[in-house]
RNA sequence: GGCGCGUUCGUCUAGCGGCCUAGGACGCCGCCCUCUCAAGGCGGAGACCACGGGUUCAAAUCCCGUACGCGCCA
């Protein structure tokens, strides 16, 4: 057995497009498991597509698992940047192992040069599946003859190289998850291990380091399940020991189908500039395929490291409910300080020009409980700054024409105020309503309406008295007297 | 097409042979609190545990099929 201080997972994504919920997860997952049994998390870049693989990409990985507050202990600090003891952990500038292993194997006879063109490939397909066989490489250059090599070599053909399956037997992955899963070896193809531009592909890349990095368990999604036979007959060729394995279940969207932009966000960061709480986002994938005995729903993120296990993931497929995410976030928002949330919500607050008001605070404070998103911080108090509200038609219509005198009374009143605080306000209002029998309602609504131009808010008192005894009185001036 | 994986309220899930007339959470509905909106409290609707066979005194839980969904190979 391992010991605990052995124990180290990976995240290896792939750098072409945005970090996705499924991939973030992935993540997540490999870090919380590494934390748990004090271990280390490395965090690889397989940029071995030469194709679609970007520095944007890289970027926007990195800054997205940054935001998430999950931390890589060893990985790439920036692109040109690496840190940890494995270095680099970029696979391009690791080409050099790889092709080193890729020649001992095919010293070794355990992989064969193969000259098949793309047309050729196709034909084979073609045939295996009109024959109703799987479709998948003959083995025809298995067995090329040593001059047919040079011929095709002088022709200039270029090859990969392919790793040559065993004919016989089985392959059994022992997945922590999914318990003891079983593969005929005929069934599995010769697979292209470099690609003719010397270049790996990812289930021979990936081999070769998650082995030269010691992983101990590699935790990924799974649609790696069916490749990891593949993979485990190289670690075999090799003489390699296997990591442990466990393949988490998919993330599906609400209704069921592959998770895809059709159901909104699928990018960590767009779920970052609609004003979601990263330890809240974080929170919610934690849920996503896993769980405890006790379907606990909120976590410390302690409380995390302790929970986490492997036991508790899930097999079936999760669907992703924005719902509950977005529950989850208000209940992040509401136990943050009022302070911690404004930072938090600078960016937004930057945006809507609120940032450094005066009693930003205050005001911030008085409608706590109602933000969901820290996007909403600017939504909810930005009618206490603004000169001209923006009306919304049901608080029009309270301060209709059978409020205004009422109004203009009660404006008279206020200003009269010793002390503009919520207390006074409260007594002198309801004094108010008592002198002229009227119901709290009658005057309470239209007031609410008068200085906000909304029907929702804070408590009316405090709100007043956060406004301030100008502002009220200039406001109440103005819906009396439109103009 | 072959192989593999999966299937408990709309959703996330608890459950690992008797405690289940299936528990919690989100969402939904109602009530309470209340100056509005929230938050909070209380309650409700909502799952014949995909279907069909077994095994067993007893199955959501074990076994075998079927269906459906998904993945991989190309």
């Amino acid at each position: 057995m391992t010991t605990p201080s052995q124990i180290r997972t990976r995240f290896a994504p792939s750098p072409t497009g945005y970090l996705h919920i499924g991939g973030a997860r992935t993540a997540l997952f490999n870090w919380l498991f590494a934390r748990h049994h004090g271990g280390t998390f490395v965090l690889r870049i397989e940029d071995t597509d030469e194709v679609r693989s970007t520095h944007d990409s890289v970027d926007a990985i990195l800054n997205s698992l940054r935001w998430l507050g999950i931390h890589w202990d060893e990985g790439p600090e920036t692109l040109e940047k690496d840190r940890g003891p494995y270095a680099p952990y970029f696979q391009m500038k690791r080409l050099d192992s790889y092709r080193a292993f890729a020649r001992k194997l095919l010293e070794e006879g355990r992989a064969y040069p193969c000259y098949c063109t793309k047309e050729e490939l196709e034909e084979m397909r073609r045939l295996a599946q009109l024959e109703k066989r799987p479709p998948r490489y003959d083995g025809r250059c298995r067995k090329l003859a040593d001059e047919k090599r040079r011929e095709f070599e002088a022709a200039g053909k270029k090859a990969v190289l392919r790793f040559r399956m065993p004919d016989e037997g089985a392959t059994t992955v022992p997945d922590l998850i999914r318990g003891n899963v079983q593969f005929e070896n005929a069934l599995l193809q010769d697979f292209v291990i470099m690609k003719a531009s010397n270049v790996p592909t990812y289930n021979f890349a990936c081999v070769i380091d998650d082995h030269a990095m010691e992983i101990s368990h590699v935790i990924r999604g799974d649609e790696h399940l069916s490749n990891t036979p593949s993979q485990l007959q190289i670690y075999k060729a090799l003489g390699f020991e296997p990591p442990a394995f466990a393949h988490l279940s998919m993330i599906l969207g609400p209704d069921g189908a592959k998770l895809s932009k059709r159901h909104g966000a699928t990018s960590v960061l767009e779920y970052r500039d609609q004003g979601y709480y990263p330890k809240a986002l974080r929170n919610y994938l934690a849920l996503l395929g896993w769980a405890t005995a006790e379907s606990q729903e909120l976590f410390g993120e302690e409380e995390l490291f302790r929970k986490f296990s492997i036991e508790g993931c899930q097999k079936s497929p999760a669907s992703f409910d924005p719902a509950k995410l977005l529950w989850m976030d208000g209940e992040y928002l509401r136990k943050l300080p009022t302070p911690e949330l404004l930072d938090a919500a600078k960016p937004f607050l930057e945006k809507a020009e609120l940032w450094g008001k005066p009693g930003l605070e205050k005001v911030a404070a008085l409608e706590r409980e109602k933000y969901k998103l820290l996007s909403d911080v600017p939504k909810l108090l930005d009618f206490f700054y603004k000169d001209d509200l923006d009306w919304t038609e049901k608080a029009k219509r309270l301060v209709g024409d059978g409020s205004r005198g009422m109004l203009g009374d009660l404006a008279a009143e206020l200003s009269k105020l010793d002390s503009f605080t919520a207390k006074p306000l409260e007594d002198t209002i309801r004094g108010f309503c008592a002198a002229r029998s009227l119901k709290t309602s009658q005057v309470f609504h239209p007031l609410r309406a008068a200085v906000s131009g909304r029907t929702e808010g804070p408590s009316l008192f405090d709100m007043l008295e956060a406004l301030g005894r100008e502002k009220v009185i200039e406001r109440l001036r103005k819906a009396v007297h439109p103009n």
